[in-house]
DNA sequence: ATGCTATCTGAACACGCGTTCATATCAAGC
DNA sequence: GCTTGATATGAACGCGTGTTCAGATAGCAT
């Protein structure tokens, strides 16, 4: 015994990532066996050494195709005027993306620690990229006097996480629908960084003062 | 050779905690073995089983110990008046207690999935019970009126992940000192939940139309 | 000083780990 | 139809795993 019957490197690649995917999502890389996964693909151990150097690269490859997958879909987003609308078009993608990726976004946040150093800086760059994205609207809101934030780099990090939460916790056939769910995250986000009314009156008036 | 001198459980035991807790923390439950604890400890693995019935159980015990001290330490906070006084010592409470322990956060969040059934479930009604004092807080203050939250459950937990992703990114001798950190915070929960004021007025005006 | 018990050692058990490799079979090109 | 290269097997390697246990030692009560 030998060779399978139908047995293509395009059909069995795709099939490793996949259940690596769905174990190291599951219970964890260190949790998980390359005995487990060949079992999942339906093949010996050995047979995932044509697939991948090592355990590690492998769980490697499934982070950074996700990173990059994350930043190529923001860059290929529509962007409206504004850093409110802006604000506004950021949490709903990332929410709606998130939330299409769980098993991805599970493993990017909680295997992180199993990567030895490049890897793990290689990654790192990439969700620094990926958040000064969303920083660059805050800090031009601040500039145009329609955001009223503290610390942009800190706030990033807070509005990142809180809709990061949601995966957590959402589930498709829950109580509140995707749109009903991006919806009050996106006006949770847009209040806790908006200008008040209030301040923007005073602000006015001091510049009218100003040019007196 | 056996006992050692100067041998105790008293201090064994806290020793074996203390070193499973950083190991757990630092590479994960599924990556840290016995007998890495016990040479934390200056043992031999098998006298771990003096102080835990197995591995799990080691692991539970940690968790438990900390969901229980958060309950403990929030019942013992002092609590101001008002809903809008409740949310920022709430925040500032959360936010400095978890600072204070990054170790028990972590693996509180990340190995959770190692536990069976029953202890997991043990471990989620606790900090269901937590959850809900901040979501009691947000329900007095939407029936008072000073709240504008659109569903209480939902907004109780994405301030939470918002408050807990500070474990992620600070360090006690970074750019913002720890109370700085606690403000930023409480602040942005409290735009984010607070009724705006252009609300609140047109919500006085309706109530005062109804009254004539 | 003696005996008792709490504490620990060190070896052992059965098993699973990641990885390698010689070998065998299948699919495709000539 | 035959050859060649891609694809998979299954056994093996050395090592580490969680856990158990008989035996040894230290501290304490008497």
């Amino acid at each position: 015994m030998a060779r399978k019957t139908g047995s293509h490197s395009d059909i069995t690649g795709p099939r490793v990532r996949a259940a690596a995917l769905r174990l190291f999502a599951a219970h964890g890389f260190a949790a998980v066996s390359m005995r487990q996964i060949a079992a999942e693909v339906g093949v010996q151990a050995g047979a995932l050494y044509l697939y991948t150097p090592d355990k590690q690269s492998l769980l490697f490859d499934l982070l950074r195709e996700h990173m990059q997958e994350v930043l190529d879909a923001w860059a290929a987003e529509e962007k409206p005027d504004g850093p409110i609308n802006q604000l506004e078009t950021f949490t709903r993608f990332h929410i709606r993306f998130h939330l299409e990726r769980p098993e991805q976004v599970f493993i990017s946040y909680m295997e992180l620690r199993n990567l030895e150093q490049d890897n793990f800086k290689a990654l790192e760059n990439m969700r620094r990229q990926y958040e000064n994205s969303l920083e660059a609207i805050l800090k031009r809101g601040q500039d145009e006097g329609v955001f009223d934030v503290d610390d942009t780099k800190l706030t990033t990090l807070a509005l990142i996480a809180m809709l990061n939460g949601v995966t957590s916790w959402y589930k498709p056939d829950g109580r509140l629908s995707l749109s009903r769910v991006e919806t009050i995250y996106s006006d949770m986000a847009g209040k806790a960084v908006r200008m008040p009314r209030w301040k923007e009156r005073q602000r006015k008036l001091e510049a009218g003062r100003a040019a007196e």
